[in-house]
DNA sequence: CTCGTTAGGATACAACTGTATCCATTCGGG
DNA sequence: CCCGAATGGATACAGTTGTATCCTAACGAG
């Protein structure tokens, strides 16, 4: 064998230059060319460590999933209060929102992946299933937590998690288009937490620090286009 | 002058036509030949009234937000109990959640658009600003139903607003995948705005009678019986 | 009638796409 | 030593893209 090449790590490094393009300027600008520009080597290359454009893909969309997985389970690893379910759930939907400047990219290439598979069924194929378990093991967790008495008993837990779920996905949506930051994405994160559990059951945060204002269009569109950079 | 023809008839033609193919197929599928085939003229007829792909794309975003202003303002004319604070954040947030074909291929394409957006400042420009006066509506209006006493003191009106409106586009997110129905997507509406009004609430002003005491126990079964899938 | 503007058919063109092919290295095992 | 597989550079090819150009009808105003 000649010149042996890593061949996981050549694919590793054109699946990351294809998310880095598909992260910085859409699914759409993702050519053969173009990742082989963005790794440094020649289009053969490309063609040669990946039979297809659909295999490159796919490559991507799996990569992303495995990010996304390690951004949570790393997130609920960090968070201290990992016992309390409070804390769990923060640190979960908190790693759904994007916080920095890679879970952004990551959060805007998987929004063109989301996008694209809603009108390709070879994409939808590969997968998009990373929130049902996510769900599943969410209620698990929050049904305990009602046994246990942490939460009233007229919740439904599955409705909780699927509407907290969701209201991440939202939020993400607002943060990547610029309209919300980060950080009043997850004040509305523990808003929800405070009425799910009881303000004064969480020490996390107060009640009401959003604004329990009256007049509505005081301050919204904070931040424009990228802002949500930080360190957290 | 030859041959009169209506401009904004067969501007209005295509638009349509660029918005079903977006709908069913996606942005990228949008060609000017395309979108010529798809409404049954020759391609210099679509460049004859669409000077770029630009301007043509730009019209269909502006198609689709009419459609959408359009969509909330029917559904909340159509309620009876529009004088119902919890009606109205009902038949808003039941709007924006595709509920039949029409507003199945809108979301479609209104997703498609926004997802280019993010990464294409001309669009962007174009405006995606349906959201926002929607939340300063809403929020004026259950601002003055906390007034009124419809919702307890301790809520934060913005946050409800924002959190609901956020809900409603993860659902929305969820509904077009086909991870759920639109009739769990309601259910799991209906189940938060039965947190926030209170579902044994009694009306305590009289800004409104009806709907607001919906009782707790009709929609306890707000569980979006999704599959439940095994992990390891 | 004729003439100039309006409406569109037909075609061209350069750029870009994914994919395929041809060919030159490189080097380990025989 | 040397042969064949591994690796990749260069280029070709057919298709699609947005846009531009050329040219022919149509028809109301003069």
């Amino acid at each position: 064998m000649p010149r042996q090449v890593d061949h996981d790590e050549r694919r590793r490094r054109l699946t990351e230059a294809l998310l880095r393009i598909a992260g910085t300027r859409g699914l759409q600008a993702v050519s053969m060319r173009e990742i082989a520009a963005e790794a440094g080597v020649s289009l053969r290359v490309v063609q040669y460590y990946f039979t297809n454009k659909q295999a490159l893909l796919e490559s991507g969309l799996l990569e992303l999933g495995a990010r996304g997985r390690r951004r949570v389970r790393q997130r609920v690893a960090d968070a201290a209060d990992t016992l309390s379910t409070r804390g769990v759930l923060a640190a979960v939907l908190g790693a759904i929102v994007p916080f920095d400047e890679q879970s952004r990219l990551d959060s805007m290439a998987w929004t063109a992946y989301y996008t694209a598979a809603l009108t390709d069924p070879a994409l939808a194929a590969a997968g998009l299933t990373l929130p049902n378990a996510l769900e599943d093991f969410l209620t698990v967790r929050l049904t305990a937590a009602q046994q246990a008495g942490d939460i009233a008993p007229d919740r439904d837990p599955r409705a909780e998690v699927a509407g907290l779920l969701a209201l991440a996905n939202g939020l993400t949506s607002s943060v990547l288009s610029g309209q919300r930051s980060y950080e009043a994405a997850t004040k509305l994160i523990d808003y929800y937490l405070d009425r799910l559990f009881g303000p004064d059951r969480a020490p996390r945060s107060q009640a009401n620090e959003i604004g329990a204002g009256a007049d509505a269009a005081a301050s919204r569109g904070a931040s424009p286009r990228r802002s949500a950079r930080d360190r957290h």
